[in-house]
Parts: structure tokens; sequence; C-alpha cells
DNA sequence: CAGACCATCTGAACGCTGATCGGATTGGAG
DNA sequence: CTCCAATCCGATCAGCGTTCAGATGGTCTG
């Protein structure tokens, strides 16, 4: 971990491990990159041979963090049971925010690095490193389930345009609420029962929502615009 | 506004000024306290004697900023018609919602700094020129909105308790995702639709939900901690 | 009208920051 | 073994937030 050598061969991993660990300890924005270098054991300028900036860094990290968030709320939506089995449709969902928002009150410094403003859209020639299959993006994770929901008939396939963002957008926003302070919940277990209550409220309110007769652009995937050429390598 | 003598005279009020004019210029973080003061025509450290710090000014702005977004949500909703007059009882509600998202979709930079981590809780002696009869918070204007709407008749009395939360956290998610470009909308249309579309699911849903036997510790109050002692001064 | 008071503002300074650059060090390819 | 390109160092720059002793001048007291 420390230093092996003049060359230190791990640079940029143990760079992003440094920051993370600061943002955990002194906020998403009570560090600096000087920091972390000599955390590393290494100069300043060392980093800028693997991050162009600080800014370049700060976007790596959160694309590694939301990573890990999409693959935590993938495993959590394994563990719960499948729409078929119980009579709960909507269980998996519900386990998404749950996991989202509770993601982001256990370790609010994080969330509020991986929230930021900055969409991780931009540069796509910067996993030159292939470490893993991309992991998914939490929005994907929550559009695959919204679509397994329609599928089951959990949810009318008229409602399904655009239900992603409105899914999204109440989770998102109960996660920033709490992240932000600007509301606070005392209990802890309180947490997990908003997140359900606002993703069952919203769910349920799509369902009997008067149809749109129109108004969808296109199917879903031109409201939120990512990173083209996602999964499905080849 | 440039400079009459040796004293400002509105030094405080102008450092606010420039300061949200160069967030608006410059994004939420793009801009310093010298920068601001120079802007203004006075040293740098004059700005001390009406902020102990970048932080403190930045916090100021940010509760002069979310007071005029509560006035305007308190205007905005004055003009759509009371749920007494037409059928539909949750328009005045969706006014609010759709203001608010698209307030912050106006004005990215603004909404960052005002939606930004740090309460406008904490500090409560720093109102001393009462300008004006302090202005409603936002989440306030959204909880008497939610009372009219039970008092009608357009929401189960039962579903209340936290509901504000609820609405807040779909309404405050869709303008963040949006602010922060984790989601994009390209139809400035779309806006509006979107945010009609996420109070109108949410209120449905509240409606429809099976009842929260248990569960809510108090009234609603404690849920949202924010400034004690606002209205009514001694 | 004189004088003192004191909030306000200045200018220089401190330590820290992100960023740049020439030069030292090294692992590995040829 | 030699050379190269990647990597890292140390010094340096302008700019930042913040502090502090001192200059300034409106206002209140006599």
């Amino acid at each position: 971990m420390a230093r092996r050598n003049y060359h230190h061969g791990e640079l940029r991993a143990a760079l992003l491990d440094a920051a993370e660990a600061l943002v955990r300890e002194r906020g998403a924005d009570g560090w600096s990159l000087r920091e972390a270098s000599a955390r590393v054991g290494v100069s300043s300028s060392a980093a800028y041979h693997h991050f162009a900036s600080r800014d370049a860094l700060v976007r790596a990290l959160r694309r590694r963090v939301l990573g890990e968030l999409g693959e935590r709320l993938s495993q959590e939506v394994g563990r719960a049971a499948g729409p078929e089995a119980g009579g709960d449709l909507q269980r998996r969902l519900v386990a998404v925010g749950r996991t989202y928002v509770q993601w982001a009150v256990d370790d609010p410094s994080v969330a509020r690095l991986a929230f930021g403003a900055g969409a991780p859209a931009g540069d796509p020639a910067s996993d030159s490193t292939s470490d893993a299959a991309t992991p998914p993006h939490p929005h994907d994770v929550l559009d695959a389930e919204l679509d397994l929901l329609v599928e089951v008939g959990g949810l009318p396939a008229a409602a399904r345009p655009g239900a992603d963002f409105v899914v999204w957008a109440a989770v998102h926003g109960l996660a920033t609420l709490l992240v932000d302070g600007l509301a606070r919940l005392d209990d802890p277990r309180a947490v997990a029962r908003e997140a359900e209550r606002v993703v069952r409220a919203v769910l349920t309110g799509l369902t009997h929502e008067a149809v749109p007769s129109q108004g969808w652009p296109t199917p879903h995937s031109a409201h939120t615009e990512r990173r083209t050429g996602r999964g499905a390598g080849k």
C-alpha cells in the first residue's frame, strides 16, 4: 500500500482510495489534492500524470462510487424475491429505492460527491483499464426493474414511458434532502420507512394516473441522456 | 451602487448581490470572496466586517435565495384558483411543484447553491435587519397547501402526516436531477410536464396508499427541523 | 461648534491551494 | 546492454481565505 519504490505502480487507484477516505473523513470538498498525494506518499505533481486536474480525480471517483452503488442495487434487487413468487409485485423496486436512500444516508459525504454536479457523461475515453465489465449505472437498474414490473402486470404499459424518471426523482429527492440536511429524520429506521413509502406512493400514482394520450416523444431513452454504447460490447 | 465614500453603507447587501451575480456567471462555486469584494469596489478584508467567513456569505445568500423562491411559490399558488372553484383539487399543489422545478432549471447555478449542503438552520441571530416579514420557506408553502388539500377532501387525513415529505422529495428530486445534470430533458416544455406528472403521481399514490396504521412519531413538524422561532418575534 | 468614539474600510501578510515545468529516476523493450 | 517512455520530484507561480494593525470618517456628546 504505502510505497514500493520510486515508481508507485498503482498510483491511480491509490489516489482514488485516498481521496475517498478523505471525503469520508472531512466531507465531499474538505480535502486537497496535495493531501491525497501526501497520504499516498507521493509528491502532489505526481497526481497530474494520472488525472488532468483535481476535478478529473473527483469525476473519476464519482464514477467509481456510482458504479459501486449500481452494483449494490443489483445485488439487493436480486436478494429480493421475484415478483412472480409472492403477491407483492412492487417489492423489488421498493428494495431498489430503500437501498439507494440508505446508501446515501449511511455515507453522506460520499453521496454528496457522487450526486454532485457534473454528469458522469463526457469523456468516454477514460476507462482505458477495463477493470471489470462496466458496472451498471443506478438508473439502469431502476429501468430494468420497471420493465420487469410492466411485464408481470404490476404497472400499465401506458404508464411506463418516463416512469423511470418519476421514480428516480422521488428516490433521489429523498436521498438528497436527507444528505444535504434540508430535511432530517431522527429515527434511523424512519429512513427505510420513508423510502418505501415514497416508492410505493409513486408506483401507485403511476398505476392510477390518467393515461397521457400523447406527449412522450420517444420510448424513454431520449429523456435521460447518458454515456452511449454502455452494455453489450461488440 | 458603485461607491460613495470611504464607507460604503450597503456593503452587506452589495456583497450578496455581487456574489449572486458571480454564481450566475461562473457557477455555484466558481468565484471567490476577493472577486465579489473587488466587484463592489472594496478590499477583500472589508467583507469580514459583515460575514464571519466566505461560507457565512454563502449561507446568507442561500437564505435570501430560498426566501425568494418561497415568495414566488406563494404568489404562483395564489394565481392558481382555489380548489373549491374548479374540479381539479390538486391544481394548486401542481403549481407549487411546477414553479419549484422551473425555478431551479431556469437558474441552475443559483439553485445548486440554494440546494447545497448546510441546512439554513443554525445561527438565528442573523436577521438583525428585519427587512421584511421573514419570507416563507418553500417547505412551508408546500405544507400549507397540503393542509388545504386535506381540508377540501383532496387527500385523506390519514395520509397527511409526512405527506409533505413525500411530495417535497419528489419535486426536489426532479429539480436536483435536472440541475445537477444527472438527467436531461431536451424540450423545455417537458420540464413543466414532468413536474406536473411527478406531483400528480405522488398525490394520487398518497391518496390510494394503504393507511399506515402507525409509525408517525409526531404530527409532522418534527421530521423537518428548521429554524425555530420563525414568525412572531418576541 | 469641538472633540472623541467606534464601526467601517485598507493594505500587507500568512499558510495553503491547484497547476506547471525542467530534470531525476526507473522498468522494460529492442 | 542501451535507450526510451513513463513516472515521479522539487521548485515555483498566481490566487485563495483569513487575520491584523492602522487609516478613515459619520455620529453622538458636550
